[in-house]
RNA sequence: GCUGAGGUAGCCUAGCCUGGUAGGGCGCCGGUCUUGAAAACCGGUGGCGUUCCGCCUCGGGAGUUCAAAUCUCCCCCUCAGCGCCA
């Protein structure tokens, strides 16, 4: 959430930042906090001055008990203070609900490279990886060559799951985990430490980390439980200090998340797509990040550099691109999106999300960087970004690196994690 | 799930029976002293506000009272033991 002391001091600088997403809903928030705020504080101060009379009150009463006085005009005064008390409290509280449930509804302010767009068509291109392959056969879906590999069981998943599910089966069980398996290790090499976390958080950490209509449209609630299935590993990394002040030499903290995801995609296109672009269940490895505020923006690039990293030991060509003011989330300042080239629909498909969170879920989460005991603390900046999110992964994978022949030849990079595989399929040597 | 013990500031702990400004220790920060450091001593160490001042904060909420860490009720969480269990 954003900094009240901020919309306080520089009311006008957060209000143009908000009019750049173009919404009128967000002004109208803002509005609502800036007066409910202002009324609060007078309210406060009222009830702090009446708090403040009780209390010498009080300490007249008690002195008078000792000596054995009655002291009749003071008690009566003080009884009166209660019920006064109670009606200038309850304003408060109301005021203060009020004003944080809207400040909760405001989104991130945003960064000034932030370009400005309408939706993702008009997201900027940044920088581009690789050449498309020529066009020299007629190539399958990724999901239909999934199924001729034996690799994949969609129409029993549908039926058992639901559309959105899918079985992986065989070598393409071991694909996805040789995937995860690769990203894991290239992170882990730069120093990230791997993290397998809870696959379900109670509400009140979740609203830390999300947009709130996200427990709408997005996360599986476990039925008569207060417990929200995770949508990325991020939610759970990030909500872990929840509450705690990290220590300033310790940081920044880097961490790769490895997890299923489940997300309902409500509202989205294409979940009833056959294949793995776009379902509920899916697995990703994901870097987040706790830092110093000033450090955010170099981090933000490393962890671009190292999703970038990825692709290109893949050998996936893609673009990055730097997502406009219409297509931003609630809770990035910022976001780079890697878009990598899918052979078949011969298009740039988002495959990576990096988004810059700066103070915004800290702050919400009440995470706090400094010396514990200190005053002199500040909200460190969160970052998260995909390093791969199998689901696409494989997808892409499939498109680009099938052959004439029906087979799939096994990126160079994850054949020591499926037994020095080189080629998958057709025939006995075939998946399964 | 059952029983018991707990929840006090960054951490540990006293206060609760008997209501009246939450005390001490550790850690950390600053100061005195020192060539430097340690030790010792002094001060500081949460949140909010209209900030030379005041208010709030003892897991959360409600109640009794002029006044609640303290008394009453409800709830939450943690730990231990037992039960169940991959």
């Amino acid at each position: 959430m954003i900094d009240l002391e901020r919309i306080r001091s520089a009311p006008q600088e957060v209000r143009a930042n908000l009019e750049r997403r173009g919404d009128s809903r967000f002004l109208e928030l803002f509005e609502s906090v800036r007066t409910s705020d202002e009324t609060w504080r007078q309210v406060h101060g009222e009830a702090d001055r009446l708090r403040r009379r009780r209390n010498e009150l009080s300490r007249v009463l008690a002195e008078a008990r000792k000596q054995g006085e009655a002291r009749e005009a003071e008690r009566a005064e003080a009884a009166e203070i209660p019920a006064a008390l109670d009606t200038l409290e309850a304003r408060e509280t109301l005021l203060q609900e009020t004003r944080d449930q809207a400040l909760l509804r405001l989104p991130n302010l945003m960064d000034p490279t932030v370009p400005v767009g309408k939706d993702d068509t008009e997201n900027v291109v940044v920088s581009r990886w690789g050449e498309p392959p020529a066009r020299s056969f007629p190539r399958l879906g990724h999901a239909e060559l999934a199924e001729a590999l034996g690799g994949a069981d969609f129409e029993r998943a549908r039926r058992q799951s639901g559309a959105g599910f899918y079985y992986l089966l065989g070598d393409l069980a071991l694909m996805d985990l040789a995937l995860q398996r690769f990203a894991l290790d290239l992170l882990v090499e730069r120093g990230f430490v791997p993290v397998l976390p809870p696959l379900a958080l109670h509400r009140k950490p979740y609203e830390g980390v999300v947009d709130l209509g996200d427990f709408e449209n997005v996360m599986y609630r476990v039925e008569g439980e207060d417990l929200y299935l995770i949508a990325t590993s991020e939610h759970p990394l990030v909500a872990r200090f929840a509450g705690e002040i990290l220590e300033e030499e310790s940081l920044p903290l880097k961490f790769v998340g490895l997890s299923q995801n489940f997300r309902k995609e409500i509202g989205g296109h294409g979940v009833d797509q056959k294949g793995t672009f776009r379902v509920h269940q899916f697995s990703k490895v994901e870097q987040v990040v706790f830092c110093a505020p000033e450090d955010s923006p170099r981090l933000h690039e490393e962890l671009r550099a190292n999703a970038e990293e990825v692709f290109r030991r893949l050998r996936v060509p893609y673009r990055v691109v730097n997502v406009c003011t219409g297509d931003l989330g609630t809770v990035a300042a910022k976001k780079y999106d890697i878009e990598a080239y899918f052979a078949r629909q011969e298009a740039y498909r988002e495959v990576v999300s990096c988004s810059n969170c700066t103070d915004y879920q800290a702050r919400r989460l009440k995470i706090r960087m400094g010396k514990a005991g200190r005053p002199d603390k500040l909200v460190p900046h969160t970052l998260n970004s995909t390093a791969v999110a199998t689901s696409r992964g494989l997808a892409v994978i499939l498109e680009n690196y099938q052959q004439e022949d029906g087979s799939l030849v096994v990126p160079e990079v994850l054949r020591p994690y499926l037994g020095g595989r080189e080629r998958l399929g057709p025939g006995p040597r075939g998946a399964v």
